[in-house]
DNA sequence: GCTGTTTCTGTAAACGTTTACACAGGTCCT
DNA sequence: AGGACCTGTGTAAACGTTTACAGAAACAGC
């Protein structure tokens, strides 16, 4: 491995020269610095990150901590927050699957030291499990966790509105018996969007019914069996909403399986408006999210905070959301979108 | 940020006990090693991994370089990559969206240094490409990459094999006219199937003819659009292959906007066999290639490389692929298998 | 009591950079 | 001529570790 010591003694200067050539900082003779570029082109030489980290005590490496990385929605989140941070000249650094607390020390662990500040996407993480094992000057946002604490940036998805325009949009054409199909338990997003079609059930005529509120886990399977138990509900609910579009996926398979007609038997929606609802059968109604801009929000965010360290003010931020209005939920033929 | 020599300062002991203690190296008195723990907790130190990679020339780190990670099947290959990753205690740097030598070149070097092993999956890469801008000791996985060259670790997808078999099993059902959406132009995979694809017709008594390859980009766009382009074709073709999943999603969605019915009117089939694949209406015959696995073997080929760089044997692998025969190509009512 | 071995610990060099500081030589002003 | 100020360069310390080497203490064997 060629270090800038051997590029020094092959161009006759001393190493500080070097470096002062490949960071083009403070004045060097441009005989120097041609002779030096040219000395470090004919041994490729590429600086070491580690010696200049070690040195810079930057790393332009920030890190993204998720949890099971199912489906199409973090593959999404992933691709927005690489390609903002690439833009910047920073590289990602991802960790995922991260159930317990001791996985997720064990992570945030790891990235210490590695990386100049971190995006944590984390259902059961907790404020004070963050203070134990991050230094406090470590920029950090948090993607969609539940830590009220205004001590860390923190982008949201509007779990609560999302949830409850959808079910509210259900019960306004004609439905009263609408079922959910819940997420994951102790999962956050999971609990808001129980809650927003809980409280849009209330106001709005819905039939409250304990049997309609159907376990799930995020999961295509765990939609599909959820419908199937849906079915043997009496008098059967009318219109499902899933909590998110894996699950309405997986509840779509079920019911055609059934021979149950999608909208006009049962009416169904999802949340996360992933990029293939569009193209499902029939197409999926959804609570649109904009997949795509949290990662590149959170990543955004995150540079700001890491480049401007002293002047950055912390903020929590709720994403809206829309309703992506499809044919799966009954109410239109043609795409529409509703703020 | 507390180093090693705070703890040592603290524990009244040398930077060098410290290191023997949280390296578990070496002698050291039991007494000593308990009150270095001890003080080492209290300040809450945790060694930087930057001053001990300069110092062991190990990262601890693999770097995954991937093209545009749109849909399902990067998703699963990066959730396959850092289940494994993880527990051999590596970590994952990712990078991505590389379409150009120039930004290929660029990624490669930013992971200099920075990772102990690479994987590549990158449809436009040249063998040149990869000397010029790697050290020669690091080890790299090809996945997927047209590269022949036996200097490199390199697992493939057996592409042609995969596509002369599904465009056979057509075939064998009565077909004459399959057509097939293409891959993007340039690319290996998509080179590959279209070659198995044209083989199969050859040997099987399709009818040959220009209009039945249609261009597509393996988005779920591009496969509506070649669908819908189809239709026009005269005679009709009554099967269709896409050269993956995404594709055949968007055809599906198109066939069914044209009031198209699958199987009956025209059958279609798909490459990848990602998860969703068996949830959709029809469910999607496809070509399986046990993507998570693939994610799962480059790490393990890889770290097997890092472990043992003196006696680990490269080697080049062509993983075999599955047909999954679903609804969509109109010859099963149920699910099945064939190797 | 001497030598040899074992156990524990410390010193210092090495890893590859950046950068504060010093210094030499030149130019420009007064 | 003498100072003030640039330009170009080198020296050396610092960043946080690991580890070869050396040395001190204790203890056994003779």
């Amino acid at each position: 491995m060629v270090t800038i010591k051997d590029v020094a003694r092959e161009a006759g200067v001393s190493i500080a020269t070097v470096s002062r050539v490949f960071n083009n900082v403070g004045p060097v003779d441009e005989e120097t610095r041609r002779r030096v570029r040219q000395v470090a082109r004919q041994l490729k030489y590429v600086p070491s990150a580690l010696g200049r980290s070690l040195s810079t005590k930057k790393t332009d490496a920030i890190g993204l901590l998720l949890p099971d990385l199912f489906g199409e929605f973090f593959s999404e989140v992933l691709r927005g927050s690489d390609q903002t941070a690439q833009q910047a000249h920073y590289h990602l650094v991802v960790s995922s699957s991260h159930n317990n607390r001791e996985a997720i020390e064990a992570a945030l662990r790891m990235m210490r030291g590695r990386v100049d500040g971190l995006v944590i996407m984390s259902p059961h993480i907790d404020a004070e499990t963050l203070n134990e094992n991050l230094p406090h000057s470590l920029p950090v946002v948090l993607l969609n966790c539940y830590v009220q604490s205004d001590k860390f940036d923190a982008l949201n998805i509007d779990n609560y509105g999302g949830a409850f325009a959808m079910t509210q949009h259900l019960l306004s054409h004609g439905h009263r018996r609408v079922a959910i199909i819940k997420g994951t338990e102790h999962n956050f997003d999971a609990a808001e969007r129980l809650r927003g079609y809980r409280d849009a059930m209330r106001q709005f005529g819905g039939e409250l019914d304990d049997r309609l509120e159907l376990p799930g886990l995020f999961s295509e399977s765990s939609g599909y069996d959820a419908a199937k138990r849906l079915l043997a509900i009496s008098p059967r609910p009318t219109a499902v909403f899933a909590s998110n579009d894996s699950m309405a996926i997986g509840a779509l398979s079920a019911l055609r399986d059934e021979g149950i007609q999608v909208p006009e038997q049962i009416a169904l929606a999802g949340f996360d408006d992933v990029p293939i609802a569009s193209f499902l059968t029939p197409t999926l109604s959804s609570v649109q999210v904009g997949i795509h801009q949290l990662g590149v929000k959170a990543i955004e965010t995150l540079l700001h905070a890491v480049r401007h360290k002293n002047t950055h003010r912390k903020q929590q931020v709720v994403l809206p959301t829309k309703l992506s209005l499809r044919e799966s939920c009954g109410c239109t033929n043609s795409t529409s979108t509703i703020s």
